[in-house]
RNA sequence: GGGUCUUUAGCUCAGCUGGUAGAGCAUCUGUUUUACACACAGAAGGUCGUAGGUUCGAGCCCUGCAAGGCCCA
């Protein structure tokens, strides 16, 4: 059935709900696994993670990725697009406690992991719901979360298989640590706190001279810990220590006497001691000089070992006051000043933190980083400007990647450790078919529970989501694998859309990761969306008060503005909310409506069949001169923005779309062929139909070029104008080139002449203040020699009585003059 | 503190290998109702962050400075 049909008005909160469904039953979207032809669009959708609230930075970049991916499939790749959930690790731990009021630590391990499951569950379909009224379209069948029983099973394989290859290692660090909730923190769980605190000077023996030497420090505690002395390279009182040795109080212990530049010669007596670990200092000391680690402190926070002698069993409070009293009776300490000092807290105990050396994973990435480097220059990145940020990130590296985490939620190491007599810490690992295991619950094969401790680590979440690509192609390498075919299918990836602030974190470790399992790229394109800022350009953030969510806009505006806005956003480039952008989004989508409302009413004067045929078909009918120069600029405006979309400008896609349906569609196109659509005298049959077959074919290529940015007005105006096309967004619907017709330069130059008068005439009513529709006396035209065809739409649209050519002379008085680029013309009202 | 990006009209942004500054919105003026006043037509609006340098010529290249963003310490 043809029967265009419009509603009265766009209500767009009802459309968009109603588009939503039939692209779910219609399953538009869907990935066809059997298809082999390599025709293919494979999206690898970094997931967001679902603790908290989608922001409007979220909507920004997810539209953005869709814009192209929509470009892709109408171009008639077949796509596979998924969404993932990164539900993995302390941020969601983080919201489970907040939203439930429960603390994980005072809690049995699998009775949060199910409170964890449950939250998810809920905010993920928060998230889902959000991003389908976004119009994503995303293949939701494919949806993936990072703590699944695949993935994590997935996530085990990766470790599995570079701990075989040897790219895995165990070692022991030092690590940030909580002695109240008894966990490893990451940088983002510290906060500085400012507390008085003493300064104590004490008393060292120089080995050599038998001289006292003074030390200042904060803690005495770790005394019995120490392990070297430290001053100033340019000291100048202490360079005769140099290669000698000190003896430290109490605890005689023999420490080596080293210059080193990150000593301060004013704080204190300008000699410091290095302890197992006091602070970040004593780690770089540490590390720097090959120092012996004395570790004194166990994970309460209490010290340790027979060599700490009397201070064994104190907590490091108690045991400073201890020791300090211990000192002063032999009188070694020789001052005492009250001081100002900012200590590493845990935000959420409190507790000051301790450095403790405890075993961890690492991953080794200094040794590839010339592999690495070279893998960064075969991807190609979008913007290219991007690029610079890993390379020198690459080259700054200086630690191998330690991916072990003191947490609960998370992907387990897949690891025991033997005590059975004769192998007691051999490390034991689970077959491939026991994946995924949790060490806690599960066994190695052959061994008790007795016999074998479990690693009660969790994997730092970058391990897992720097496998997203494989999560979604089901396998880590051809050894490693649970759909092989599958993966060579997908594997590696056509394109990775995300977030500048991340390049250095995910985009690295998932290139460091398909490097090491496979020697290859992750994928072939990488696009880098900027950020969205708060009007003032500032950063939006919940203190400040300024964020805006999605949800919102999307009730205010509706999805096409809202993805409108972020399309004038360049990639790479921040872009700030700003409320002029969401008018002009919705003016333009008011502006397509309306233009599809004056062409539905004259499609009935047209036969059905002619309507129904495609343009190739139905040609020979565009007979009029104007309508083949629209036909001919339009074909010359596909070329320019396909070039734009292959090369991810989807902004000066749009921009260059817009101008065209704005001016010269709708101000001039549409203005001067009017006359021959309403052809109300019925005098020309043939240029009415001609006007109007070019108006219907012209329109719709103009949604098609705005349908990857405007999902639901160009589906909404495309059910009703075109009834028989189904739907805009369907794979192949890109438009290849409309009607070639063999339009000569002279007539382009005849139509653009037109377009210049007609605009020079506009101009003298306005100067007049008269109505563009005024009618005119006389016209005369100098410059441009117009066919008659020409002269009589130019007759129509100007409302001229009468207008001559270059035969005729220029009115000498009564008229307005006025100059163009291509013709002058004279312009007389009575 | 190190690295990096940004700074162009009141606002949001274009501006190609250096050659007389552009768009949209907002403003002002005018025009209506046979697609659209969420429109059409017109006008006005800028020492291109700042101080130097290179050049016949700099928004663009070089150096310093300032403000802001981001990443890393």
């Amino acid at each position: 059935m043809f029967t265009p049909y419009l509603p009265p008005r766009y209500n767009f909160l009802e459309q968009e709900k109603h588009w939503q469904q039939f692209w779910e039953k219609e399953a538009l979207y869907k990935w066809d696994p059997n298809t082999h032809d390599g025709n293919t669009f494979v999206v690898d959708t970094p997931p967001p993670t679902v603790s908290g609230n989608l922001h409007i930075g979220h909507a920004c970049s997810y539209t953005q990725a869709d814009f192209v991916v929509r470009f892709q499939r109408m171009l008639g790749k077949h796509v596979f697009y998924p969404m993932g959930f990164d539900d993995n690790g302390l941020p969601t731990e983080r919201l489970v406690e907040k939203q439930k009021g429960v603390r994980a630590s005072s809690m049995k391990r699998e009775e949060f992991i199910a409170l964890c499951q449950d939250v998810i569950s809920i905010e993920e379909e928060k998230f889902k719901r959000l991003f389908k009224a976004m119009a994503l379209s995303v293949d939701w069948s494919l949806a993936y979360q990072t703590i699944s029983p695949r993935s994590r099973k997935l996530s085990q394989m990766s470790f599995l298989a570079l701990l075989a290859k040897g790219d895995i290692y165990r070692n022991e660090q030092p690590i940030l640590w909580d002695p109240v909730d008894e966990t490893a923190l990451a940088q983002a769980d510290i906060e500085d706190k400012e507390r008085t605190s003493f300064m104590h000077e004490l008393l060292f023996i120089h080995e050599n001279s038998q001289q006292s030497l003074t030390i200042a420090t904060t803690r005495p505690e770790l005394l019995p810990a120490c392990v070297a002395m430290f001053y100033h390279p340019d000291d100048l009182r202490y360079q005769h220590l140099a290669h000698s040795h000190a003896i430290t109080p109490i605890f005689n212990q023999k420490v080596p006497i080293i210059p080193d530049e990150l000593v301060k010669p004013d704080k204190g007596t300008g000699l410091v001691m290095c302890c197992t670990f006091g602070d970040q200092t004593d780690i770089l000391w540490w590390k720097k000089h090959q120092l012996p680690t004395h570790i004194i402190l166990n994970k309460k926070g209490i010290i340790v070992g027979e060599s700490s002698g009397p201070l064994q069993g104190l907590k490091v409070v108690d045991a400073r006051k201890k020791i300090i009293e211990i000192l002063q009776q032999q009188a070694l300490v020789v001052k005492k000043t009250e001081i100002l000092q900012s200590v590493k807290c845990a935000e959420r105990s409190g507790a000051p933190l301790e450095i403790l050396a405890i075993p961890q994973w690492f991953v080794r990435t200094l040794e590839h980083k010339s592999a690495l480097l070279a893998k960064v220059n075969a991807l190609q990145w979008h913007p290219i400007s991007m690029k610079d940020r890993l390379e020198r990130w690459i080259n700054g590296l200086a630690w191998d990647w330690c991916i072990s985490r003191q947490r609960y939620f998370g992907v387990p190491f897949p690891v025991w450790y033997s005590k059975r007599a004769g192998e007691v810490g051999k490390i034991l690992l689970p077959t491939l078919d026991q994946l995924p295991v949790n060490p806690l619950e599960d066994l190695p094969q052959g061994y008790t529970r007795a016999e074998v401790e479990a690693d009660y680590d969790v994997m730092d979440t970058w391990a897992t989501s720097s496998i997203s690509p494989q999560l979604s192609t089901h396998a880590i390498n051809e050894a490693f694998a649970i759909d092989y075919n599958r993966h060579r299918q997908l594997f590696p990836m056509d394109l990775r859309p995300q977030a500048h602030e991340i390049i250095r974190t995910w985009t690295f470790y998932t290139l460091l990761k398909a490097h090491l399992h496979e020697d290859s790229l992750p994928w072939k394109n990488i696009m880098i969306n900027g950020w969205c800022l708060a009007p003032d350009k500032s950063k939006m953030s919940k203190s400040k008060g300024n964020t805006i969510v999605p949800e919102t806009l999307l009730a205010q505006y509706g999805a096409d503005v809202m993805r409108y806005w972020s399309a004038t956003a360049r990639l790479g480039a921040d872009t700030c909310y700003c409320e002029n952008v969401m008018n002009n989004g919705k003016r333009l989508v008011t502006k397509l409506w309306n233009a599809g409302k004056f062409i539905l009413p004259h499609l009935k004067k047209l036969d059905n069949q002619l309507l129904i045929d495609s343009l190739e078909v139905s040609q020979h009918n565009i007979t009029a001169t104007l309508d083949q120069w629209l036909l001919h600029r339009l074909n010359e405006l596909l070329v320019q923005v396909a070039g734009h979309w292959q090369a991810y400008n989807y902004t000066e896609a749009l921009e260059a779309v817009e101008k065209f349906f704005w001016s010269v569609f709708c101000d001039n196109y549409l203005e001067i062929s009017k006359a021959r659509v309403y052809n109300e005298n019925g005098a020309d049959d043939k240029g009415q139909c001609s006007a109007i077959l070019t108006l219907y074919h012209t329109f719709y290529t103009l949604l098609q070029l705005f349908a990857p940015i405007l999902p639901y007005i160009t589906e909404t105006l495309s059910h009703g104008l075109y009834p028989h096309k189904g739907s805009m967004h369907k794979k192949g619907n890109w438009p290849d080139g409309v009607c070639k017709n063999t339009i000569t330069p002279i007539i382009l130059n005849q139509v653009d002449g037109l377009i210049e008068i007609l605009g020079l005439v506009r101009k003298a009513k306005a100067d007049r203040n008269l109505s563009v529709k005024a009618p005119i006396r006389l016209l005369v035209i100098h410059g441009v020699t117009l066919s008659v065809e020409l002269l009589k739409e130019l007759q129509a649209v100007t409302m001229a009585e009468k207008i001559g050519g270059e035969d005729f002379p220029m009115p000498a008085s009564g008229a307005i003059q006025l100059v163009g680029k291509l013709a002058t013309v004279s312009v007389c009202f009575s």
